[in-house]
DNA sequence: TCTGGCACTCAATCCTACCGAGTGCCAGTT
DNA sequence: AACTGGCACTCGGTAGGATTGAGTGCCAGA
């Protein structure tokens, strides 16, 4: 049967000329925007090839035979696997794709005033409307950042109980409860308050900072607030996960199992922190199908693009889908919010 | 036809004698249960009444006339319209039912420690979880409640830049933003944090406080941080609305198009909290169908459970469902969460 | 007032036939 | 060797037609 070159069921590069390639790239491009089986016609008329259907076919046939196709049955059209979906998407090329929809939320996130947290959402739930897949963003924790302490203070609720409440350059303020195992009197939580504030003020949360350990209750009480400020396990407020668009499962999915999935996902702010984190952290931009390994999302593809502060991973910015999503249009949204967020966070962040 | 009384078209009272009450009931029930138009063999089994199904069936012809239930087609079973719901609704006699379930969910919230905004996340999650069904809560914004401000300090971050900064009994911590016309020396805003914190110490957010109306730069700042804190309308944080369980959608709605609507009312959170502002100003605990309405949700149902402080609406605990909802228990649910969350935030903002 | 009996209705189910998009294969052409 | 046109074949999807059965409304009789 395989009378060409008989170990061919492999992937090596060889199995892909520029013709196969056109070829699977127009299948792939179809079947997303129709969902339908795509047949050796519809590719000849799509791909603009000029050789006749038959050939396409013997095209159509290697492909499958190295994987990148399957037929949902004898006399369909074919339907692209990960692997085809997965060679399509790379050999996207990252060129600045810039439709007017892109170009809408560029301008969108260049132009936004007002808070972060608000500005989170807005962008999210734009994110979601532009691209009409549910969005995800993971902004900063607020031990990341540079953004710096303007004041610091301590309030005392009983006398083991203290709460650490800092405001920082960005205008957002956070707070952190310290238990104490020892008694402090109001008086004590004044004068702590006033060291504490005269320690950190102009220190980045990152940050560590020397306190001396001497043995007095102020000084303990410093060193607890201080430590509890600074402590990364027990973040502040944690990261903040913004969910936007949820309802746009309805329009991305068809059977109401996988889109229940999806929104079990989106409530699972952890899971999808570490997913993302996963992700970013294997460099990947996007995960199509079975990639991640993780079962419920087996039918999707998600979109990745990191948000960084200095260099540094500080956040997400990620859309779901099915895996027949519109791969360029949401890498390019993906990468427009991450890339102006992430120029918005450190100017943000140093004008205060 | 209607040999009885000419007249009967009518909904008064009449129309609904013991066992009409009863047939309906077996048909709302068994509707909710099965999801399926319920005959009047079913009726006789599930309602206990020892009559032929011929009699069922002239009861059901009646209270079809009367408008409570309805026939999909010749030759099917009833189904409930609203009317038929809104009936059986009424008729369910409140007494607190108490599945284990329900219990469950009391004792969750009754041992639940921790900070608010992970309450009432963690709640909203569980309820949605007993029930099955989406669950929201309004939890009272900031401006409400008797929590009393246990410190306040001023944050310039430039000269016309002011951020009030107030930590309140319950633990919470609110930020406000105060843009002024006029500008400040950081020593004015440092002796008028000073003012302030000594004006606020120890009122409730919902006070309003006299300002002595001087027009040093000090005095007006602190009128404008104290007024901004006071202000109703610009809300600090504003309302916080928890939604949880949103891929319950996928579970009671059957159509694509039908938890499409329900996911984008849950997204749109001004939506829902004026909708169950309008129920429980109306003293209504249950809007079925078209009776909020609110064109989008006109195939659900909504229960509803006020979240009093002092007696004040101050919130509100919601669960969406299918005009075919399990109203015993979502009410049931409502109503726990309601009284237990209800009782934690008086008791939680005094001992503080 | 209730009941058993009966004819009737109509969604749902199943079967069958058919259509057509799409295939694989092959012999012939370039 | 690569491409093409031709052809038989496959099989999901659709459309019609018969069947089923749950459930009805009506009525005459207890």
């Amino acid at each position: 049967m395989a009378r060409r070159s008989p170990a061919s069921e492999s992937d090596r590069a060889e199995d892909m000329d520029a013709r196969k390639a056109a070829v699977l790239a127009a299948v792939v491009k179809e079947h997303i925007d129709t969902a339908h089986p795509v047949g050796s016609q519809t590719v000849r008329d799509t791909a603009g090839i000029n050789v006749s259907p038959a050939t396409i076919r013997s095209e159509l046939v290697a492909l499958e035979r190295s994987g990148y196709l399957q037929q949902p049955h004898t006399s369909a059209g074919r339907v692209p696997t990960e692997k085809g979906y997965r060679h399509f998407v790379d050999s996207l090329e990252r060129g600045k794709l810039s439709t007017p929809k892109v170009q809408q939320l560029h301008s969108f996130i260049g132009t936004f005033q007002g808070e972060m947290k608000a500005m989170y959402e807005q962008i999210t739930a734009k994110l979601a409307d532009v691209t009409r897949y549910p969005a995800v963003i993971v902004g900063p924790g607020p031990g990341h950042g540079n953004a710096t302490v303007r004041d610091a203070h301590l309030v005392d609720f009983d006398s083991r109980r203290i709460l650490v409440v800092v405001t920082l350059s960005d205008m957002d303020v956070q707070k952190k409860v310290v238990n104490l195992d020892f008694d402090v009197t109001t008086d004590d939580v004044v004068i702590a308050s006033a060291q504490l504030r005269a320690l950190v003020l102009g220190t980045t949360l990152g940050d560590r900072i020397e306190v001396p350990a001497l043995n007095t209750p102020v000084a303990k009480l410093v060193r607890r607030a201080a430590e509890s400020l600074f402590d990364d396990t027990a973040q502040l407020d944690g990261e903040q996960v913004f969910v936007g668009g949820a309802s746009k499962v309805a329009d991305s999915f068809d059977t109401m199992e996988s889109a229940r999935q999806v929104l079990d996902v989106l409530e699972k702010q952890l899971v999808i922190v570490s997913l993302f984190k996963d992700l970013l952290q294997k460099g990947a931009s996007v995960a199509i199908g079975s990639e991640h390994g993780y079962a419920p999302l087996a039918e999707c593809a998600v979109v990745v693009a990191p948000l960084t502060i200095d260099g540094q991973n500080a956040g997400a910015v990620g859309l779901l889908g099915p895996t027949r999503m519109k791969y360029a249009e949401a890498i390019a949204a993906a990468d427009v919010v991450s890339e102006q967020l992430t120029e918005r966070l450190s100017s943000e962040t140093h004008h205060g």
